[in-house]
DNA sequence: TTTATTTTGTTGACTAGGAAACAAAATAAT
DNA sequence: ATTATTTTGTTTCCTAGTCAACAAAATAAA
């Protein structure tokens, strides 16, 4: 195997990994919630004016997951819908006060985690940092290179 | 935002984005194959003697979803199972012609895609790539040692 | 050896999410 | 203004995967 390969692999190991033992403490802290809950929560918030399609996007899911995943959060108070008077097709979400309190409590568990692996961060200079960061950017932009050039487009 | 923060977040963006744009020419390269039979035939060649245990915790699913991939690629005489004299319980996969043809596809699938990234990795230095390869892999044992620390198990 | 515990794989009920067809609204074309 | 096209969200059907209960085999304990 070569090193983009190992890159890559080490990288989806990670990513795995990451998503598993974190799972634990969210179900226990968030119980009653899915990820994807949770995740629609956070991208709620986070961005302003979420629609069905900005959601899709930013979570890569399909609109008609979102279509259901929204409506299921409507139907438990965490989130509520809102349109804009010169649009009747679009609409947007914004959290309740108890989705306030889910998004409150997952920023509390990353808190934590960012604690847990804090050694990592520490271990490394912030050059080394950098050039993470910056790596991952890169290739990222590259896939939106990629992604323009294949004409692909999220639906 | 914070650092890691930010980190974390462009990782998972970039996953889920390479994950994506990857996705298209595989479907057309390995129609009628879903990318968890590809994936799960990717294991069974790169690891010898995988049972459903192994299968489970490198694919990161339950033993019961292995089961009844195992099955799937079986009836599609893509895998084969066998066992061993001394062991009536566990059993074993390989793949079969027909199924090292799809890993041969795979693998030629992966060449085009290190190609198309390959201007990333041009564009760094060695010692870059050393320090973000070092650095995934630090963060990855990391999480194994943090994993154990838990008491966290596969089942 | 006999009994209890653990490991391994399987099955059935259930759920999340994708694909595609659709309706309604918005925008573009004429 | 009218018509055609595109965008946005919804719904139905279907599949992949989880969970939990289970049986059989292997291992540990007695």
């Amino acid at each position: 195997m070569n090193k983009e390969e190992q890159l890559i692999t080490n990288f989806r190991d990670l990513f795995n990994k990451m998503v598993w033992i974190n799972k634990y403490k969210m179900e226990d802290r968030l119980k009653g919630h899915t990820p994807s809950e949770v995740h629609c929560i956070e991208s709620i918030e986070k961005n302003v004016d979420s629609n069905v399609r900005e959601l899709a996007k930013s979570l890569y899911m399909t609109r008609g997951a979102i279509s259901k995943l929204t409506k299921k959060l409507m139907t438990k108070k965490l989130i509520e819908s809102y349109q804009k008077p010169d649009n009747k097709k679009e609409i947007y979400f914004k959290l309740t006060p108890q989705g306030k309190e889910i998004f409150r409590i997952h920023e509390d568990l990353h808190k934590e985690f960012r604690e847990r692996d804090k050694v990592i961060f520490e271990q490394i200079t912030d050059e080394q940092f950098e050039g993470v960061l910056h790596f991952v950017e890169k290739y990222s932009s590259h896939l939106d290179e990629e992604i323009k050039k294949q004409g692909l487009t999220i639906n």
